[in-house]
DNA sequence: GTGAAAGCGCTAACAT
DNA sequence: ATGTTAGCGCTTTCAC
């Protein structure tokens, strides 16, 4: 089973290497009998292009990159498949790279598109952290998706939702179900994505309808533990229970923080949202499962990867670029929040 | 920011070019402050070798592919980072392909492998449906891990567990809690892989223990949502409360599902386990923050990692080969089962 | 220790 | 409509 190549294939059917490469590529050029026996052959041998030898040689593929900071980033989940399809629509492939949250994004989208000459580049989650060397670095259109980068950066690509006005959004909701004592589980300490944005939205929230913030009430995530995860959202819920402070609702960054919040507040012997009302943020489908059903902020992920995929294409089409487009999340009012106005 | 080559750093250099892929790979032959000359100035110009001309040139790589069945498959959700390091330790990079539950892994397999030339595959979940084709058409090392194969395919590497004894355990498990008329949500109906040994598992247990087998009892997944997915749970649950059937437990064939059925005996105005015992299977971490915490079957995801690590690492020396090692699922006992014995 | 040159498998321009 | 050939960017002999 030695590794056949384009010239074994036109060795075996007596034709020129161009022939074979024409009937594999859909060529017009190329009588359709010729093409069928190859074709043929190509599938009684098995026969696979290298792909390498042909990104070295194509001048331009039809390829977009994406590369999503996050492994199991369950924010995505199910969204590929999506993107794949939007992309298609407009006729490009797409390869798509998952990156831990400790890898620099920078680097890797710089060797995603040296090596696949991208066409283009889309940048899910995350955030940007030197925004210089990726204008330095990669020529091709890029945009931003859910990604938190410096606002003052309008010459990118940037499709988000605003984050800090979500949050405020959803606090103020809780405030006018009679909320005053509202706790949150933000981001880790030295975190400066979303997590940042969502608790100066909370802050913000608070002083708009003249309630005082206490420091006692915000509980950081643990940096010993996965970011945004549910078992953050547990161990933190539990200290902040055991503290003595007192509230009545809480505000967790993430969906599945609040899922592990959720949990430690059973576990105390309390109800939700009778002892405590919860909320979260990003509305993803596991919030409908959750008991009580979780009220959040939905962002509309479908309508952003439409978007950005717009975008892009009409970056690669020279036609636009620079614009910042931000989504309004929307209030996703399901049963987690007591009303406790009198 | 036209692309670099390798000519253009050797031309800034004022060396060969081979002189500067040994600078980058490390070549022991080299003059070493040649070598941080052009180091430095790669730097500079963050400069990236094309990997395509470096796979098509190479003779062969460190590199382990690893192909993952379904998109998002929670069930290996953060498994990927560990994979990585297993991998890692005996001195192989890797690399990940994650395809949706349509597509034909065995192609995707050839395909990574001629493009990469791959020293070894993992094939990570699903099942092999053309294992022939396999056998035939890839001459590399290869093992498959959590993945249904048929079993008398005694002359490739698999690890795994046995499906159907360890959904006899946990069936077996809830008639000794005294449950007799036990609801089942199994696979979607035409599923070959896992649902239907996990099925076949539950009526084996029934049967051990003098229970008949009531087919009212059996709830397909629908096969116009995800499989396995909460919202396919969620469905079929709700059906089966509604259906009149009488039962007292439930055994889900994936925690996610499980989750799912949760929400609709919910809704239903029923409590966990006090109306219904709930057993899942895979004992993944979202169960411990399950309300109640969800009594399912753990399969020892990393220890099974490990050994097919292993057991791809002696395959490639050459040492041992055609295995098949079935991992015990421990019974992750937790509160979701009400013992109704007298 | 370093450079020149061959060639990996493919595509595309050119020739026929 | 098909064959011939140059060359994509890199590594790797083989000289020096």
């Amino acid at each position: 089973m030695a590794n056949l190549t384009i010239k074994d294939i036109a060795k075996l059917c007596g034709v020129g290497t161009s022939t074979v490469s024409r009937a594999m590529n859909d060529d017009p050029g190329i009588n359709s009998e010729t093409k069928e026996r190859i074709l043929k052959v190509v599938k009684e041998f098995h026969y696979v292009p290298n792909n390498s030898a042909r990104n070295l040689k194509v001048s331009e593929t039809n390829t977009v990159g994406v590369l999503v900071k996050g492994r199991n980033n369950s924010f995505f989940q199910g969204m590929y498949t999506f993107i794949e399809q939007e992309l298609q629509k407009i006729g490009y492939d797409f390869i798509l790279k998952e990156i831990s949250y400790d890898d620099n994004n920078t680097m890797q989208a710089v060797e995603m598109v040296k090596e696949q000459r991208l066409k283009g580049m889309i940048f899910l989650g995350g955030m940007i952290e030197d925004l210089d060397k990726i204008r330095q670095h990669i020529d091709i259109p890029y945009v931003f998706c859910t990604v938190a980068v410096d606002y003052n950066a309008t010459d990118c690509n940037l499709v988000a939702i605003d984050d800090e006005k979500e949050s405020y959004r959803i606090v103020d909701y809780l405030i006018k179900n009679g909320h005053r004592k509202i706790a949150i589980i933000a981001g880790q300490k030295g975190d400066f994505a979303v997590g940042r944005l969502r608790l100066k939205g909370y802050k913000l929230a608070l002083e708009a309808n003249g309630i005082e913030y206490n420091p006692g009430l915000v509980a950081y995530q643990r940096d010993d533990l996965p970011d945004y995860s549910s078992a953050n959202g547990y161990a933190v819920m539990k200290d902040l229970l055991a503290s003595g402070e007192e509230f009545t609702a809480v505000f967790a960054v993430s969906d599945l923080t609040a899922f592990g919040a959720y949990k430690a507040i059973y576990d105390a012997g309390k109800k939700i949202p009778d002892d405590y009302s919860v909320v979260g943020f990003d509305g993803i489908e596991m919030t409908k499962y959750m008991y009580p059903a979780l009220t959040s902020v939905r962002q509309p992920v479908e309508e952003m990867i439409m978007c950005a995929v717009e975008l892009l294409a009409k970056a690669i089409n020279g036609e636009d670029t620079g614009r910042q487009i931000f989504f309004a999340g929307e209030l996703l009012e399901q049963d987690s929040v007591k009303d406790i106005t009198h």
